[in-house]
DNA sequence: CTGAAAGCGCTTACAG
DNA sequence: CTGAAAGCGCTTACAG
């Protein structure tokens, strides 16, 4: 029967009728439903009773109002277009939705001001936590996220500072790591380019320039730095670029897989050897690297794992209690393939 | 100065505020911010005015409940790894936001009974409108949608029930036109290879059939269905055993570009030439495809137009309108490129 | 065209 | 350990 035009019942089974048919006061429901302790294990019983028969559901808006936020959790990322970040955000939602956790998405474009009103959005929603990606925000985005005193958990790169928690790796190590590896398959001419240059990009550039600084090896020249988005199309271009303009290089190294699997589409194209007469490199082990001819040696970051680490984090914070480490490195691992 | 620990106070400015400041009734304020009309202009002045001084945003959990649903719409999508989703998340999203509405993403998996279980939650979470791929539901999903009676924009396929909102465009003709495109190439013996066996992959099964019928060229031993996920993986091993299975075809129609992706590049490791010795055509034009080599044919399916339209009609829905068209067909684009 | 009252469905802070 | 009251910040339905 639906509910009469005039009245603004919504027809919905409410905490109060879980209440009355078990014979409990509203408050007693509501505490045991949301687990609080203190509530003897008897009424919990006919509470939870109640709530079967009648198929109670509690009303996110109305506890989002009485409380002091909402049950869902906000995903700050810069794009969907970097797989990157679908494999992470699918990891949190898997993590969070059997907890009860809405994901909400947010994208930054990279922006840090459009971060800002992204989160400013975000947070009139009241999330009940925060995932945010690195450390690099603007100081108002600073600003809000500590005065908002929602959790946050800081995902792709870790920090050491008291009170922040992070789950992700070091950008800058795994970077060296693949550069050593090139290095240690002989190669002396390494060049690195980078699309888009977001901090994560940056820190990988660092691990490069250590390693090859370290035996005398870093030559400015070799750097190649594009702010433009990441892309296929760029990689094939930047790799045509380089080889012409500096043909002594031996090896690549670029900063996402992307770009190295257009750069190998592009040798294809050009007919030049890889590895014999260049090495290519990428970082992400995205999607088709494994495919590539050749194979494309790459840096597996384990974006699924940060994903689940970091809502794992959250729910800890959510519940009040703080996690055993505020910090979780993942790790990284290099993966070589046909390509170096 | 921080609200008293005792307090229930948020601190935060209401719309009562406002309403003092404005001198008139929190009613007048609530309508003049809605853009009810039949409020008088000076004072919608003075409203406006108020809230600027006063910095005032609406509660979102408050308008939520007070109302019959919240400032959000739900999208939800089988899977963020297809990056046709993507696009289509972002375009949603694009023209959602700047009319004040957050999206949240739900994911299918393309299985129909999770489908079920995300609407059930989305629907919980009161949503003002709803973005649904396809038509293919289960008989609950599609009885919690009535029920609901939240506005609902399908998009994907197009429809021409009563009752019915859409955007997309007919996949079945895409794949007749890309299959026609095939024929007047000269080939004779097209494979069609399918992945994942979604309902628009079944589609373009029946416009590849449809058009090879017509010519008495259609042969049921060249469909390849695969249930599994779809990936450059797995179209690369599907190429592998059409072209030994049935070395006579002549042409092969991925049902999607990552699958023809892979089998281009094992075109590529097994020195197979195309299109010369098999023409290989791909579906929705993703990233990389104009990269591959040769360039993949295929069909560019205007995602991003999709999103931007149905995100349109959805806010006719939510305000109440009904859309001058309840269905719009955005067409699509065979690309030819080197692959045919 | 405008408003006073009631209510949406929960949880908080207090009291016992 | 349990509850009666008040309140979160809006909008609805009614009346004028």
């Amino acid at each position: 029967m639906p509910p009469s035009k005039r009245s603004r019942a919504t027809g919905r089974i409410t905490l109060a009728d879980v209440a009355s048919a078990a014979r409990v006061s509203p408050i007693t429901v509501s505490r045991a439903l949301r687990g609080e302790r203190g509530v003897a294990s008897d009424l919990v019983e006919r509470v939870q009773a109640a709530v079967r028969k009648l198929g109670y559901v509690p009303d996110p808006a109305a506890r989002a109002l009485a409380s002091a936020h909402g049950s869902h959790v906000g995903v700050l990322v810069p794009a969907l277009s970097n797989a990157l970040f679908v494999d992470l955000i699918e990891a949190v939602q898997r993590t969070l939705r059997p907890a009860g956790y809405q994901t909400l998405v947010g994208l930054t474009h990279y922006d840090k001001s459009e971060e800002e009103q992204v989160l400013r959005e975000q947070l009139l929603h009241r999330p009940a936590g925060l995932v945010v990606t690195g450390f690099d925000h603007s100081p108002a985005t600073r600003a809000l996220m500590a005065q908002s005193d929602v959790p946050c958990v800081h995902v792709m790169e870790t920090s050491s500072d008291p009170g922040v928690h992070s789950v992700g790796f070091s950008q800058r190590d795994a970077a060296a790591a693949l550069t050593r590896h090139l290095l240690d398959r002989g190669r002396r001419r390494i060049a690195f380019a980078a699309a888009q240059l977001d901090p994560r990009t940056m820190q990988r550039l660092e691990g490069w320039r250590d390693e090859l600084s370290r035996r005398g090896l870093h030559d400015p020249r070799l750097e190649w730095m594009n702010p433009a988005p990441s892309s296929m199309a760029l990689g094939a271009q930047m790799f045509e670029q380089i080889l012409s303009q500096r043909p002594a290089v031996d090896a690549i190294f670029f900063c996402n897989d992307d770009l190295a699997q257009g750069a190998l589409l592009a040798a294809t194209r050009l007919r030049i050897a890889v590895p014999r007469q260049v090495a290519v490199a990428g970082f992400n082990d995205l999607t088709g690297s494994d495919q590539m001819v050749p194979a494309l040696t790459t840096v597996r970051t384990p974006r699924g794992e940060i994903g689940a680490a970091a809502a794992r984090m959250l729910l800890e914070l959510m519940q009040g209690r703080e996690p055993q480490q505020p910090t979780v490195d993942v790790g990284f691992e290099v993966v070589v393939r046909d390509s170096t």
